[in-house]
DNA sequence: ATGTCTTTTGATAGTTACTGTCAAATTATA
DNA sequence: TATAATTTGACAGTAACTATCAAAAGACAT
């Protein structure tokens, strides 16, 4: 048997994948609508048409609906394929913004609807925060590859504690400005960490 | 009447601080005997010898009893007893550096296992990351205090951020190697965004 | 199609963090 | 010592999760 993949590979998983879309569309609306606390995990089973017991199978927990979605994939393609003249903070830089710039408007209209969300629930920002380590670890991952250090090198954890900081507070800054240009915001911070921070 | 100080005010004051030291103190013994979720508030509660409805009056939540500690102010007047001559960034750093400095074998101890636990427990690690925001958001006041700039100024952001990410890069870090020495490791790690990140 | 095997689902019961309320107990004050 | 203010504990309730198990639905061989 090779590995999977066959067409999208069954009527299962397509009708998953179906059903987790669903769940995070109607969990979104109702945060939106009655708020994220406000907003029972039963509602959000009913309006998905699935029990809550069923809920919990695809989502570990409440949180877990709206943060669930995971762009480091994209980011790590987007880092390698940068050329290798870049230092890896140009490098992290320009793979951040052309990432976004590869999104649809619809994509980048959900993400800045979720971003506010995030931001603005002290529970969802915790745990998004959270998960913004394992993007750390990633970071420094990448940046070792690229300069030949270890993962733990002291300047490579730096390095990787920088650039999501500056992330954190971008979309923090974000949240609270939700016409500015995300992308815009983002190349800027990076660039000023290029510069060594002028103040 | 003046504000309130009259010998630590009262007999109530110094009953209420003993007790939440003593929730605070049990709390901690049990989590690193029982683990952070295996143990129950009212477990805690009856350790400290209090009602679990008392336990929620003295901690808004379960995390908060470990959380609670708040360095923000020691690092406000750190920070600004700092000379004039030193850039933001420098005196962040030194100001860090000489708060840990001032602290005594046991509240570096406990500060130790603290920092172990809470980097160890998805929930506590969390919590803690969000608080941090908030320190976030006071070195941005600071370092715009200093430079006679906007506390959302883009750069005066961008700086808050980088020492936040920088922290929490050091914290983690400090969580798995307790036995390294916490203040050189946030010295060296700040000097490192002076120099520009280099890699 | 039919029967069988595997995976997914929903119902049910239980735990625990947390909230609100109220009367009893404790401390401050006159 | 009497009275007022504050703190506490008991009780009842909500909602996020967990574990279990039988029923339903998709996969697959004949």
């Amino acid at each position: 048997m090779p590995p999977d993949d066959k067409r999208t590979m069954g009527l299962r998983e397509r009708k998953k994948a179906k059903t987790m879309a669903a769940v995070q569309m109607h969990a979104l609306r109702l945060f939106r609508e009655l708020g994220y606390n406000a907003t029972t995990v039963e509602q959000i089973a009913e309006a998905a048409e699935i029990s809550p017991s069923t809920f919990f199978r695809y989502f570990s927990t409440k949180e877990d609906v709206l943060l669930r979605d995971n762009y480091d994939p994209v980011l790590v393609d987007a880092f390698e394929a940068q050329p290798s003249h870049l230092s890896p903070l140009q490098a992290v830089r320009q793979a951040m913004v052309s990432a976004i710039a590869d999104m649809s408007a619809d994509e980048l209209t959900t993400m800045r609807e979720r971003n506010e969300l995030i931001m603005t629930v002290p529970e969802l920002r915790a745990a998004s925060l959270n998960s913004l380590t394992q993007t750390m670890q990633l970071i420094a991952e990448l940046a070792a590859k690229r300069t030949g250090r270890e993962p733990d090198d002291a300047a490579v954890r730096t390095f990787a504690g920088a650039v999501i900081g500056v992330n954190i507070s971008v979309m923090l800054y974000y949240a609270e400005h939700p016409d500015a240009d995300f992308a815009g915001l983002l190349d800027e911070a990076l660039s000023k960490l290029e510069a060594g921070l002028p103040l």
